[in-house]
DNA sequence: TTGAAAGCGCTAACAA
DNA sequence: TTGTTAGCGCTTTCAA
């Protein structure tokens, strides 16, 4: 017995109050009344009419009317990281600045499911969509395309569609130029005793393992094969990796490239089944930046992708139309250990203390 | 120009290809065919047809018919935490397996918001709604009661609807004590050098205090006042106010109670400016689990709420259609210094490294 | 086993 | 300055 479920006010029965018309009542509620050269008078008398019977226009009816629906999109591999979680609260400040509905929503890194959620997510007439870290971002493209969908992808690029991802190149080789820098402190480094683990086969992981060889190269004079273990994105089979390599050599190596916060969430599987002294001596560069992953016990390089400027970027390109099929970069930011930065929180103000 | 913006297929087009009625189709293609006594072979052929032409059902059209639009709600304060980011992971996994669309939503904290963002949501119809951890919990009730929406609070309760959050009492107090045990491993444990920082005045916090000074009280034998330092949940309020123990004091207390992790990274913050034997005895006890924070170069002793638990139990709730203003408590679960954790993200399967 | 028809709440020509 | 009207695409009685 749902006592107080009254039906909601509609424009009709606005319309009979007021003895206005509905199409009256209707423009004066959705803004386009000035335009539509509605008597002051009139819209006054309408919405106060509105405000007392606590109306809300219901936006499936003008969505399916109007065939758009005021929702934006934003497709994310999962939430449960800060980076993804940072780009979901960025992107729904974006997105409620410019008067609409974010909807945030995760395919776990499934082709398929990516395809169909986005189809999901088009049958609710969302009018753009953010495609991020994509595991098939042409496979979704071409859903998009089908359905005459605006879309972008940011952080792992199409070729189909305009991409907005960070300098993974240049951000690989900063991060290794630092690794090598932190560790050459006391002794040099051997070229073997610089490793990269995680990642895959997409075209983040390509750039970086890029970055990091060429850096080698040049920083040490060598780049040994053997040196990069791919683990995909996933803690567990990081651990294991990082397991492998301490049962094989007897410890880590010196210097630790590591893909991922994902990644570096293996990092710590692996310590909480090794004593602290197994990590004396460890440089770690992690691509992604996590504010407690810099605090960690041993010195932890970490590059900041710039969440803010990607997603900007993003919707900038969405404002085009049809933007090509190009890539733009943005430039990451390195951050040394133990350092906090400042993220989509701090835009928020800081509640008094109690 | 949008070249292949092709007009969606509609029940109408596929009506006239297969010379049925389109009430046939729409039997058809919503899965009602079966108990609307719809031969198997004009099923077939109609299924065929929509195959052919791509057909996916309006979601608006048919949630403007039907009233609900098959969209469950989940407001957040935000987004950026792995606790409220590991319940997005979980809540949506739960909506999928529901067959809905789950949209996750965040509203900083601000009572305003709170309502507005709901009064969006409502606007489009959803079906129901999991509110956490609001600033305001009854003001949202008013809402969703107004337009006889179901709704649950999680993390933090409200007076007016049903509630599931955990049991910060009990965590708090076996919190406490574990931070204690931690530090008299050494030398005892004055009273006064065990603080408790963050949190504001919200059922949570309250209850975690009171869990603290009762343990303090049993285990230490007191529990002097001034050990009660509320920031609010904000990083930087909360960084200020370890900065301002640590000038008045020459140190931090041995002993801290740390009411979430969101204060956490008011200690990073303020460890970024303090060297590290700053932090030598210390004890950090966290309501709240973050993987990386529990590996930090001293012993962080967390709480981990359990979300699958409260989520689950909150779709039961919801389920039961009105249930009772009561208060359901969950469980948590102390994780001692260095564990990590298996997360949402583990539910996935783990791909291949190539 | 199927079809006809009304209508969900709103918008946008077009008329007045 | 306002009203009339025809849908947006779908579901759902009711009738056949």
């Amino acid at each position: 017995m749902d006592r107080t479920a009254k039906k909601k006010a509609t424009i009709y029965d606005l319309s009979v109050l007021s003895g206005c018309s509905p199409s009256t009542v209707s423009a004066v509620l959705n803004g386009s009344w000035r335009q539509r050269r509605i008597k002051e008078s009139t819209a006054e008398l309408i919405q106060g009419l509105a405000a007392k019977h606590q109306y809300t226009a219901n936006l499936q009816a003008r969505g399916l009317r109007r065939s758009r629906s005021g929702l934006v999109g934003l497709l994310l591999p999962v939430h449960d990281t800060r980076y993804f979680s940072s780009m979901a609260q960025t992107f729904e400040a974006c997105v409620r600045s410019r008067g609409q509905c974010p909807v945030v929503v995760s395919a776990c890194r499934d082709p398929q499911e990516e395809r169909q959620i986005v189809e999901t997510l088009i049958s609710y007439s969302i009018e753009a969509l953010i495609v991020a870290g994509a595991t098939d971002p042409d496979g979704v493209h071409a859903v998009c395309e089908a359905a005459g969908l605006r879309h972008v992808n940011i952080d792992l690029p199409g070729t189909k569609a305009a991409s907005v991802i960070s300098d993974n190149y240049a951000g690989a080789r900063l991060l290794t130029e630092a690794i090598v820098r932190r560790c050459g402190a006391d002794r040099p480094l051997d070229a073997t005793d610089l490793h990269l683990f995680g990642g895959r086969d997409d075209h983040a992981s390509r750039e970086r393992i890029r970055g990091f060889r060429d850096a080698k190269r040049d920083v040490l004079g060598a780049d040994p094969d053997g040196c990069i273990t791919p683990t995909g994105y996933s803690p567990t089979t990081s651990r294991l990796a990082f397991e492998d390599y301490f049962e094989r050599n007897g410890r880590l190596p010196r210097g630790l490239f590591v893909n991922s916060s994902i990644n570096l969430e293996g990092l710590i599987r692996f310590m909480a089944h090794h004593p602290n002294d197994t990590f004396t001596d460890l440089v770690v560069g992690c691509y992604d930046y996590d504010p407690f992953g810099s605090f960690l016990p041993f010195p932890v390089i970490m590059i900041r992708q710039d969440v803010e400027t990607m997603i900007a970027r993003a919707f900038a390109l969405l404002d085009e139309g049809r933007p090509a099929a190009r890539i733009h970069l943005v430039t990451p930011e390195l951050v040394p250990p133990r350092t906090a930065l400042r993220g989509p929180l701090d835009a928020l103000k800081d509640e008094a203390p109690a």
